[in-house]
RNA sequence: GGGCGUUUAGCUCAGCUGGUUCAGAGCAUCUGCCUUACAAGCAGAGGGUCGGCGGUUCGAAUCCGUCAACGCCCACCA
């Protein structure tokens, strides 16, 4: 075998067995009779790149499907983008804008070759990305949510929806995206607090209703408290609780609008809150979602001021052309140059931004496409309720179940052209047909007019044409399907492969798109295979920076993933993201994680270099240190297997890995080779070794899911093996019984060995320097051999009174003592005892208080009691040894 | 304004149904070591009134109440 380096160096490594595993493709997945398991990615963004929190995301589903593949799971992750139709649109009409071209210039057909060829530059960067981090998915079954399969599926279930009646167009009050220029749905709009300002305005009443004079005291206006005086050229009344008795004089006036000049009534609902300004509010239907109902309510006309990018309309009659802040402005300098601002306050609210752009919301008045969501949401809610599908952390069910309670219809149209254009046709026949302007939903224009005519005869005559929709559907109309639609099993329901691998078993993701796709999936899953879509839902948490702020490019704290996987290898940044990420909490990065990531490899590293450097040889003995060993270790193997099975099961996988950690630094490394290691230039017996290349293959297999790369490595040392076979099909151990008394008697030889150490270190003891031991009493711990190896202590003696001149420490009940010669400092030995003695004394007077009390002895369960009086003995036992030894002290 | 969650060592977190795995882990720190796998290491050590107060109990980090700080989600007060 060559020389191995000091240091593992994964750049070496990494690349070559990516490639053996695509070469011999070990992540491809076909139906078979294997028990299957399952992942769906989260599609991130076609044009996206690799940020932290996919590298903690995809790291998880690497873990979570390389174990189930080790299990002897037919283990499958699908990968696939998202077409993410805003982001990507703003993206291209971005790139267009600095080429001079501006998105209205261009046909919707010119528009779209621009974003396929943006999509075709940028697209899948991200998934080249994830090959780096080791991510074992199924490269051969990549969808797009904008793919041929994918595209067909959204359209046929969308003329499904609206067969069934789920599917409605109308008229309402949405969320409009002014620089988009397109609606969103309420999960899209972020609300921010603002510090703004509070306006109050004067509302003179119209003359015909002037008050008699001295009737009413003061001046005959009302004010009005705004936060958006620039859309007073939309106001259409007044509104004052009819509770109110301050207004009342203001009942059936008539006011007018400040500036504006027209006269708009004054009406009642106690909708209005009395206590806020001045218990006067300005009514704008077609600019705020309230305003909007009341109208409704009170039959008011609806005056649209702004046109879609936020600029003032021709309606508005004023300020026409300028942007709606700008209004703001002005408009405030104008009114108060009119004497019609009676004052200004500070004010701070929440204000919706679009979550794409930024832009300020504005609720705007239009024509929308809506699914009903109530009937899709009940099985959907009761899924989660029952734990068929089970979310991890537990927590999140609340969220879910209010949101699912309070659910609202879907807004899903979009005024975009980068999506799944709507499959709705609008006939355009000539007026004599005397139809009108119908809407036919199909899933092709063939059908909608094959439709067209069978629904309304008159149109076989007669030459007519279909004008589709404008509009694309949300993003999240194509993701809801993800899981079912990547095995197909919208246009081919009841296939072999959604048969095989549906319902999918775990799927992760962040817990802000719990609404957005979470709860969708299980609804469409529901609606569309009669199942949940996953078993499983783990959320992760976000990765912020040390100082737990959000990672972002303004703050430039968000390091490039690549750049630390080059940094630290790909081994170690997964096990750096990974200590620091319990389920649902944040994880709090920093590079240190990945230090300790890179350091554990070398470790792991180094340890093979060890075990792989002993000459064997076939005749020689098995020391009884390292048959113990050998023994012992079959047993730690054994416990924290089971461990880890109980950590997974509960996706407990910081904490999983954590247990591997120290199962392979703490005792394999520390202990487990210590105490075979044979002397330097000896070799070591067959059976050992043997042994200790079993423990090695099964730590690697252990650590496989975590860290990919250098247990691959590794594993193909260990033995030989054909071209193709890998680690990631090697079976995880599996656990056998635990033989506890073992543990705890090694755990004890341990605490002695430790106090040996601290002596030698205390003393200035050389470790070469063999000592003795000296047992009080009897001394029954099996790994007396262990002892001796790793204290380098030449006998273990067990005597009635220790040597005067020993250097004590106690384990349990039991004193050691190693005698020094003359080296021993007399006070300081005194002056330890005695902080004992004190201690042990303390201890035994609380225990004393405790057994002392009647309502303990008689309450507590026998067990406890015992318990105590066990305590209380070995406590005495103690203190007996202690005073003994600080007596023999004294007389030296 | 509602709802949820968090608060345990310098940092990040474990501590399930109250009592011998109850005060833990990793990192960081300190001390001594270049010991022939590894200084990206070895050996050892120190460090916490379990956010505050009150209650239940023989007994509370654990249960209850309350206050405080932080975080998240939801909500139409202009």
């Amino acid at each position: 075998m060559k020389e191995l380096a000091t240091k593992y160096d994964p750049s070496e490594v990494e690349g070559k067995w990516y490639k053996y595993w695509m070469e011999h493709k070990l992540f491809h997945s076909e139906p078979d009779g294997r028990e299957p398991y399952t992942i769906v990615i989260p599609p991130p963004n076609v044009t996206g790149i690799l940020h932290m929190g996919h590298m903690l995301n995809n790291t998880i589903q690497d873990i979570l499907v390389r174990r189930a593949r080790m299990e002897g799971k037919n283990a499958l992750w699908v990968p696939g983008t998202d077409h993410a139709s805003i982001a990507t649109e703003a993206k291209v009409v971005n790139k267009l804008a600095q080429e001079g071209i501006k998105k209205t210039d261009l046909t919707r057909d010119q528009f779209l070759e621009h974003a396929w060829e943006w999509t075709r530059k940028h697209g899948g960067i991200i998934l080249e990305q994830l090959k780096r981090l080791g991510a074992s998915c199924d490269w051969d079954r990549t969808g797009f949510t904008m793919d041929e399969k994918r595209s067909r599926s959204v359209i046929k279930v969308f003329v499904d929806l609206y067969n069934k009646g789920l599917i409605y167009r109308g008229v309402r009050m949405v969320n409009w995206d002014p620089k988009a220029l397109t609606a969103l749905s309420d999960e899209e709009v972020i609300y921010k607090e603002e510090h703004g300002k509070l306006y109050y305005l004067k509302y003179y009443l119209a003359p015909s209703n002037l008050p008699p004079l001295g009737e009413v005291g003061g001046a005959p206006y009302a004010v009005v408290a705004t936060t958006r005086p620039e859309t007073i050229m939309g106001d259409t009344a007044m509104c004052i609780n009819p509770n109110d008795p301050k207004n009342q004089w203001l009942r059936g006036k008539r006011v007018i609008v400040p500036l504006v000049g027209r006269e708009i009534p004054v009406i009642e609902d106690d909708y209005v809150d009395i206590e806020f300004g001045t218990g006067c509010l300005k009514v704008t239907p077609a600019h705020d979602v309230n305003d909007y109902m009341l109208g409704e309510k009170h039959n008011l006309p609806s005056i649209d001021i702004f046109n879609d990018d936020g600029t003032l309309s021709e309606a508005a009659g004023m300020y026409v052309g300028m942007d709606r802040f700008a209004v703001r402005e002005q408009i405030v300098k104008d009114l108060e140059a009119a004497g019609l601002l009676e004052k200004v306050e500070d004010y701070t609210n929440k204000v919706g931004h679009s979550e794409r752009t930024n832009a300020v919301i504005e609720p705007k008045l239009s024509m929308q496409w809506f699914l009903k969501m109530e009937h899709l949401a009940k099985p959907a809610l009761e899924a989660v309720e029952k734990d068929d599908v089970k979310f991890y952390p537990a927590k999140f069910k609340n969220t879910y179940r209010y949101w699912m309670t309070n659910i609202k219809d879907w807004c899903i149209s979009r005024q975009l052209w980068w999506g799944h254009r709507i499959p709705a046709y609008y006939v355009q026949a000539p007026e004599s047909a005397g139809i009108g302007r119908q809407c036919i939903v199909a899933e092709s224009e063939e059908d909608a007019r094959r439709i067209a005519v069978e629904k309304f005869p008159v149109l076989a005559g007669v030459d007519f044409t279909l004008q589709q929709d404008e509009d694309c559907l949300d993003t999240w109309f194509s993701s809801w399907l993800w899981p079912i639609s990547l095995f197909d099993g919208i246009l081919d329901p009841g296939n072999k492969e959604i048969k095989y691998y549906y319902p999918t078993t775990d799927l992760v993701t962040g817990p802000d798109i719990i609404f957005f796709w979470v709860a969708r999936m299980i609804m469409a899953g529901y609606e569309y295979c009669g199942d949940r879509p996953f078993k499983n839902v783990y959320f992760t948490g976000i990765v912020r920076d040390k100082l737990g702020r959000k990672m972002s490019k303004q703050l430039g704290n968000s390091p490039d993933p690549i750049g630390l996987i080059e940094k630290y290898g790909a081994d170690g940044v997964r096990m750096g993201l990974m200590l620091a990420a319990p389920a649902g909490n944040d994880i709090l990065y920093d590079d240190a994680l990945c230090e300790q990531g890179r350091n554990f490899n070398n470790k792991i590293w180094n340890a093979f270099r060890l075990v792989k450097g002993w000459q064997v040889a076939d005749d020689i003995e098995q020391p009884a240190a390292a048959r113990l060993a050998v023994q012992w270790f079959g047993n730690v193997l054994s416990e924290t297997v089971a461990e880890l099975a109980d950590l997974f099961g509960k996706f407990r996988l910081s904490e999983a890995l954590m247990a591997v950690y120290k199962l392979f630094w703490d005792e394999f490394s520390s202990w487990y080779l210590e105490m075979v290691k044979p002397a330097y230039g000896q070799p070591i017996d067959r059976t050992t070794y043997d042994a200790t290349l079993h423990y090695f293959d099964m730590l690697l297999r252990l650590l496989h899911p975590f860290m990919p790369f250098i247990t691959e490595e590794l594993w193909q040392h260990l033995a030989a093996r054909a071209d193709g076979e890998s680690i990631m099909y090697a079976r995880l151990p599996e656990a056998g019984d635990v033989d506890a008394a073992c543990i705890k008697a090694m755990d004890e030889a341990k605490e002695i060995i430790a106090g040996v150490r601290t002596i030698r270190l205390q003393r200035n003891i050389p470790n070469k320097t063999a000592l003795d031991l000296q047992v009080m009493g009897s001394f029954t711990n099996p790994f007396g051999d262990v002892i001796c190896k790793l204290a380098n202590v030449q006998a273990i003696d067990e005597a009635q009174a220790k040597d005067a001149t020993a250097a004590t420490f106690l384990v349990g009940t039991t004193e050691y003592a190693v005698p020094l010669g003359n080296s021993i400092n007399v006070e300081e030995e005194l002056k330890k005892l005695e902080a004992d003695l004190k201690y042990m004394q303390g201890f035994k007077m609380s225990i004393e208080k405790k057994l002392g009390n009647e309502k303990f002895v008689n309450n507590a369960p026998e067990a406890v009691v015992a318990g105590e009086r066990k305590k209380l003995a070995d406590a005495t036992a103690k203190i007996a040894t202690l005073e003994a030894g600080i007596a023999a002290l004294k007389q030296q």
